[in-house]
DNA sequence: CGTCGGATAATCT
DNA sequence: GATTATCCGACGA
């Protein structure tokens, strides 16, 4: 999947990214993979026909999607980490530019932050949100030609050339987390940073109000 | 450049 | 009630 376009096409427009790093999850014997303790409401997509999108919500604000890729009844999917906008930039830039409220004080000037070209789907959140990809492209046939949403060859490069593939372990996953499933275009600048599964702690939460008395 | 904490809510146990 | 297949801004070197 290294290297196949996936793009959307909404009446915005289209954008278009070639994909760059991917992870593999490989269903009900992987640790680390939504399908690891059964079916449920969320992961049904994946125990479907493979060519579909499989989208979740995570973090309470982000979507990541994935492509199933198993017939039908097994539920391993691949995670689509990262991409290189090759149609549609300006749009997948308007899309990932957080508009935060006018902090600008009087009298001085906000200065607008570009979102770099590389940083536009550098990350499976961000490769949503410069796609526009949400709950409503959950079950999405990527194969169909049709479709809004596709996953297809690249028109370019099919001589046959194709750039050093990285291997290494998945991102942010506590369990299974020294599997060497993920996959990338060695020396590819939209490629995610990594970062190591980290814990963290619970923030407690206010059971006490302050107004709450003790009487005993 | 690097590390760190906070945001924020669906999903599952 | 705990966990999470993340991102962004702040801060220090």
């Amino acid at each position: 999947m290294l290297g196949c376009v996936f793009e959307h096409e909404t009446a915005e427009g289209l954008v278009a990214v070639e994909l760059t790093e991917v992870e593999a999850y490989a269903g009900e014997i992987d640790p680390a993979s939504h399908a690891y303790r059964g079916r449920t409401g969320r992961n049904a997509v994946m125990y479907g026909p493979p060519g579909h999108a499989y989208v979740y919500f995570t973090y309470g604000m982000h979507f990541c999607v994935n492509v199933v890729c198993m017939p039908e009844g097994s539920p391993s999917a691949v995670l689509l980490r990262a991409g290189r906008v090759v149609t549609g930039e300006s749009l997948a830039r308007e899309r990932r530019t957080t508009r935060r409220p006018e902090t600008a004080a009087p009298g001085k000037t906000s200065a607008p932050s570009v979102i770099p070209a590389r940083d536009l789907a550098r990350g499976p959140a961000r490769l949503c949100q410069a796609l526009a990809i949400n709950r409503i492209q959950d079950g999405a046939d990527l194969c169909d030609p049709v479709s809004p949403l596709r996953l297809r060859r690249s028109d370019s490069n099919v001589s046959g050339d194709s750039p050093a593939i990285a291997v290494g372990p998945r991102v942010g996953v506590s369990a299974a987390a020294d599997t060497a499933w993920r996959f990338w275009r060695a020396d590819d600048p939209t490629v995610s940073v990594y970062r190591p599964y980290k814990a963290r702690t619970t923030r407690p939460t206010n059971h006490t109000d302050t107004n709450s008395v003790w009487t005993g």
